[in-house]
DNA sequence: AACCACTTACGAAATTATTCGTACAAATAA
DNA sequence: TTATTTGTACGAATAATTTCGTAAGTGGTT
């Protein structure tokens, strides 16, 4: 067992590293630095800092390539979101996943052909029950 | 024009604490505190310096009523869960609503029931269209 | 070797969020 | 009146998040 623990939700900020990395796949700080605007918007070593703490989180994993260190991702996209969704249909939604649906699909942005495949998608569902 | 500025999202605990808001209606700080666990989850003093702060940020509105003051959630339940479900679409599913539904419905939690309401709400979402 | 560009490491500052002790004010009971 | 209860205000401690300056390592050039 390591002694590094990872039961931590990502915080803003990381996630939006992450994002980075999920897009790209591995990345040196300096790739995933420009990827997110450059000094404009974070310092070079602000980025380098997080990518070190989120290394020590279990967040990241890294290796050296050369002389500098490629970043991954440790948690995939999908089970980042799906943290995210439960979390936010258990603090604002009591628990009902179905509020949420219809909270998100409330605002009206979504197409007509989304709304078909969202369809098909519940049909699979109830097949299954 | 306020001072005041209310930009913000509100922070873990500020949900929380408007969770009982929504619940219950204005509330003294008491009421809050009770509501939340008493002492063995929160001192009353955090709670209260909660609200204060919340005060502040005009995320609560308060009236004396008596000797105390009544707390009351500025804004509503509805408009927060949206402002986080936009939020979250924007941020990890790429602007799609139709992703985070599919997570939201993926984790096999809803009922024969809630996929029934669902499948209706999208059949008046597409009338509309 | 001395220099330069690039990268990492470390530590500390700044900011925001969370918690709580203590003092003070007002109403009420003894 | 004095003590007690109930509530607010304030300020400080702690913790977590975010930012960045500076030092130091590495490899390549001249």
């Amino acid at each position: 067992m390591s002694a590094k623990k990872n039961n931590n939700k990502p915080t803003e900020k990381e996630l939006e590293i992450l994002h980075v990395l999920w897009q790209k796949g591995p990345c040196s700080v300096k790739e995933v630095h420009e990827k997110m605007g450059g000094d404009a918007q974070n310092g070079y070593t602000t980025i380098l800092k997080f990518l070190q703490i989120m290394f020590e989180k279990d967040i990241v994993s890294r290796q050296k390539s050369g002389k500098l260190h490629l970043y991954k991702a440790l948690a995939t996209k999908e089970n980042t979101k799906q943290q995210m969704v439960d979390k936010i249909i258990d603090t604002v939604f009591e628990g009902s996943a179905s509020q949420l649906v219809m909270s998100a699909l409330g605002n009206n942005k979504s197409s007509k052909e989304e709304l078909k495949a969202i369809r098909k998608y519940i049909d699979e569902l109830e097949g299954e029950k």
